[in-house]
DNA sequence: CAAATAACCTACTTATTACATAGGATTAAC
DNA sequence: GTTAATCCTATGTAATAAGTAGGTTATTTG
């Protein structure tokens, strides 16, 4: 349902939100340990950076962080940043029949949109933190 | 945000619910009249049967009827018969953050599911006949 | 300042999916 | 048995997704 760069960039999300205040991470380490291509996860980065979900640091030591915690980060900025498909434009609409559905069908879409942006990234979080705890079990 | 088809299955379904009772359509004449592509329609058709939206009569002066009202068909049915994405598969999880992303998302579609349950046809009905009756105003 | 580092940009390749078309097989009414 | 309709399979084409490659620009660090 989702396209991969949604779900890779929300991994991308996820190591940043990790990392201590005010620390970059670049694009190569993130990759490294998610196993992801570098050159793929760097576009994922530079579209997340234009819709203000992260900072850039560019130069030697830089790399990316959070804009703001995990919390007031919602799904449908990812989405928006990320699935060029949510956003594209509907069919021009001739006859009635054509309308009729064009109208239900953006409503629908308006409804997904309200439902993306309550979705905030909080919750992401604490299903990666129930995963990392379940490793303890193993101890 | 939706394939062709899911637009093309509702006006499919528009003209139908506009028959009069025990009369079946056949695709050639809908097809004609929503100037869309025989084909096309028809493979649209027979996934509309598959899900039971419509029944079907065979053979010469044959054709689809709404197995129901429009009222009781919701757009759950019409995305599950006709946009193959919906419902495919989830990539396999490795790591925790994977994992995370791979319940994030699970539950998101499961809410946007419910969505598509709660919306049923009858206001794509209701946005027709709003259109039919505009023309009204130019007599 | 120079070297190193990392983001950024453009173009290209490949795989997959959406959209459609074509031809024939099957079914049922008349 | 002829006709009119659905149904099935295969093929073609256009668009999008996914990934790759190489070079450019900006900034930190030594």
């Amino acid at each position: 349902m989702f396209p991969k760069k949604v779900h890779y960039g929300l991994r991308f999300l996820l190591i940043l939100s990790g990392a201590p205040e005010d620390c970059h991470l670049s694009v190569a380490e993130i990759a490294e340990r998610e196993e992801l291509s570098v050159k793929f996860l760097e576009a994922i980065a530079v579209a997340l950076r234009k819709q203000d979900v992260v900072n850039v640091r560019r130069g030697a030591g830089g790399g990316y962080k959070l804009a703001r915690p995990l919390r007031e980060i919602s799904l449908f900025d990812i989405v928006r940043a990320l699935d060029e498909k949510a956003d594209k434009e509907m069919p021009v609409e001739r006859n009635n029949a054509e309308k009729a559905v064009g109208r239900f069908l953006t409503h629908v879409r308006n409804d997904y949109g309200r439902l993306l942006r309550k979705t905030s990234l909080e919750k992401l979080k604490n299903y990666y933190a129930e995963e990392n705890d379940k490793i303890m079990y193993y101890i």
